[in-house]
DNA sequence: CTATTTTTTTAGGCTAGTCTAAATTTATAT
DNA sequence: ATATAAATTTAGACTAGCCTAAAAAAATAG
């Protein structure tokens, strides 16, 4: 079981999350990221080079290998997942937690990690909106876009929630909303986004929130 | 506000850990609890002393000053805190929560440390039994002893409880006891250790599991 | 297409914390 | 009290991770 230190996870989760909006990640935008030197991102990605965590070509950028891709989101799950319990059972605010979470996530313990999730009802989504990926890896995305995200025309199938709290749910229960209710979107207002939707036959509107809180694909 | 690294809160911890069974804490202690070499520890030992956390004289062994005793309690604090959370909330087993508790006791966070605390219900002891300071340093030792430990004769005043559930505070309400009410141990059973007190002129009899959860002094 | 700017790498050096081996001090046993 | 053993310190070296300054490569502008 080789296992890596708080620097080099720190790393390897900055270079996937950069990843996801180029395709090769550069030496400056993780300096950037990371808050050190050009210089010193060099000496590190050779050193994931050798031990088969990324992809290094000299003056070329970067790219995780499945292994690099693995600890990434392994961390990005504790880091979520530490976010969860700060905001929900400790009481911060959305806004204090990043810098916590960056400490708590490079605890070392399978166990801890898989506890914690339990311990907070295996949460889909962190304070901040971001997906939480499940013990496989698997992020909750794959369970489709928040309903906002789609155009008039779309017919989408309802598979999650973002708020789950009891109040959302009652909401959702009396528009006959359902997992796997089929919904088609008539219109989108300009002004302030609301939807237009059938519902089973039955037209309603929905407003901006209540959109972004419903996951369908 | 100057702030302690990973390893040397740890040594200052148990540095600390050490003095309470012997004055002069020693190196090849030292090295042997932190599974280091004396050689090593002699480096600590200079750098600690020159930050004004202990005394060190060559040969001689070491003394925390104040400034390292606050520390060291303050550590200790975190780590009683996450081993509690660890065995109560996540269902760990006692037995397997002191490496992680370690990890988790570095964390850098005032607020982190009281928040857990308040979520946790502010116990006085961890699940090990050993007892975890409060926010201002100090032990619940310190607000006596519980109330098994006195004997017949003894005249002694309330100071705290263990257990602080609903259950528990309401029965005491109950036998009119109460925060600096006065008791007065008559006897003890042998048998199964319930004590017959006087409390406030009338006569009381307390099982043991009771009297384990009432401090006094 | 060449000159300039930007990005990246190399070279050499720093600190924290660790180690081994050797030297020194203290403790112990006769 | 002195010889031996044990504890401790010193000296010198190593690694991880970081830095600055200078060199080299790639990108960009005219």
């Amino acid at each position: 079981m080789s296992s890596f230190s708080f620097t080099e996870e720190n790393y390897i989760k900055n270079i996937y999350l950069l990843g996801k909006s180029s395709p090769r990640v550069s030496t400056n935008a993780i300096a950037k990221e990371l808050n050190t030197k050009p210089a010193s991102v060099t000496d590190m990605l050779r050193k994931l080079a050798d031990k088969n965590i990324l992809i290094y070509e000299k003056y070329k950028g970067v790219n995780l290998k499945p292994l690099g891709e693995s600890i990434a989101i392994k961390t990005i799950r504790k880091q979520r997942l530490w976010e969860y319990f700060l905001v929900e059972k400790l009481e911060f605010g959305w806004d204090e937690v990043q810098e916590l979470a960056e400490q708590l996530e490079h605890i070392q313990s399978p166990k801890l990690t898989d506890s914690l999730d339990a311990f907070l009802g295996f949460p889909n989504y962190d304070p901040h909106g971001d997906p939480i990926p499940n013990k496989a890896g698997v992020f909750p995305s794959s369970l489709g876009k928040t309903l906002d995200a789609f155009k008039p025309g779309d017919k989408v199938k309802v598979s999650a929630v973002k708020d789950s709290s009891p109040e959302f749910l009652r909401y959702l229960e009396k528009l006959k909303i359902e997992l796997n209710t089929t919904l088609e979107i008539q219109e989108v207002e300009d002004f302030d986004k609301t939807m237009t939707v059938k519902i089973k036959g039955e037209t309603r509107s929905l407003s901006q929130i209540s959109c972004e809180n419903i996951y369908a694909q």
